[in-house]
DNA sequence: TATGAATTATTCTATAATGGAATTGTAAGA
DNA sequence: TCTTACAATTCCATTATAGAATAATTCATA
């Protein structure tokens, strides 16, 4: 039945290896999900801690500077802020020079959180490469940062953090 | 002002290298969504080619099956589905020893359009890993892949089928 | 072969996420 | 003082999504 010259679609043969740009994006996709499974226990996000991460780079940020620096509307920040203020990890000081603007802080209750979610980082990090050898690992690092280098990524900021907050936030009732 | 021991704020250190990790999903995320980008120009978005080029190696695979491969629910499957018939890329076949199911396959159309996403997906990837020699691309490859092996992801299935469609579907009026 | 359980595809529905348009309060310039 | 610009927030309409319900069919078995 299956004429020559065609591909055999009898026993699909799966064991064809995907283009790098796949796999860069199918890891990658898959390293985030099993962080954000992480992140849980400890009642965050990943956008929660993607703004946690860069108020500690740049405190006293504004909420405007920060939704643009993470690629984000300023409608979609605003209730992530509440979150994490709500949950004592940040704070909203008033600007006295401006009254529009707040400048944003890690409270220390907001900077054990990042010490906790570094750790988090470390042990995700440890699984997920455990099939490199150390040196691999430098290597991979190394041509990764320059793709994003030259690719134009700011450190430290996920695209993926545009959307999606995805935690089960605890009902206030 | 600032205090020897304690981490400078006064001028955000940007230029920490980010951990292994974070690049991962960070360029990772960025591939994808330019990626997502440049199939708009065929008016499909990455969940449609995943489906696409699942279905040719495949072939005659129920939606049952397909939805359970893409790590998708039946019923997001479903308007992914019409959306691709309706372009007359596949095609839902009767089986005729079980009326429950439907084979689903490529109609010719499908096919050439998987060989679009296809020529989208390498100069994609020509453009994005442009930083990297041709060694280095091999190397990167060879150590995604042994990740993805290693993390038991399935060769073509991106993690983020299982969510957002995405593309501006044309209104049907 | 009749009957109930299981299976496939589909549709329905309630909830949640999202982008963009108001809104409110404040600052700055003419 | 007006008027315009701006920051944060709220509002709203649209879309996405998971999971339940439905319909058609097959299967198991009494």
């Amino acid at each position: 039945m299956t004429k020559p010259g065609k591909r055999d679609h009898s026993s699909p043969p799966r064991e064809q290896r995907s283009p790098v740009i796949f796999l860069l994006a199918q890891v990658g996709a898959h390293a985030a999900s099993k962080f954000g499974e992480r992140l849980k226990q400890i009642g965050l996000s990943r956008p929660h801690s993607g703004i946690l991460w860069n108020l500690d780079f740049a405190p006293s940020i504004t909420q405007r500077q920060l939704a643009r620096l993470l690629h984000m509307l300023p409608s979609r920040l605003v209730p992530l802020l509440d979150d994490l203020e709500s949950k004592g990890l940040i704070e909203r000081r008033a600007n006295p020079h401006d009254r529009r603007r707040h400048a944003l802080h890690l409270t220390n209750k907001g900077r054990t959180a990042l010490e906790q979610i570094r750790q988090i980082s470390r042990d995700h990090q440890k699984d997920v490469l455990t099939a490199l050898s150390n040196e691999e690992q430098r290597t991979l690092g190394e041509i990764l940062q320059r793709l994003a280098d030259q690719q134009g990524l700011a450190r430290g900021v996920h695209p993926g953090y545009a959307r999606l907050s995805q935690v089960e936030t605890e009902r206030k009732d």
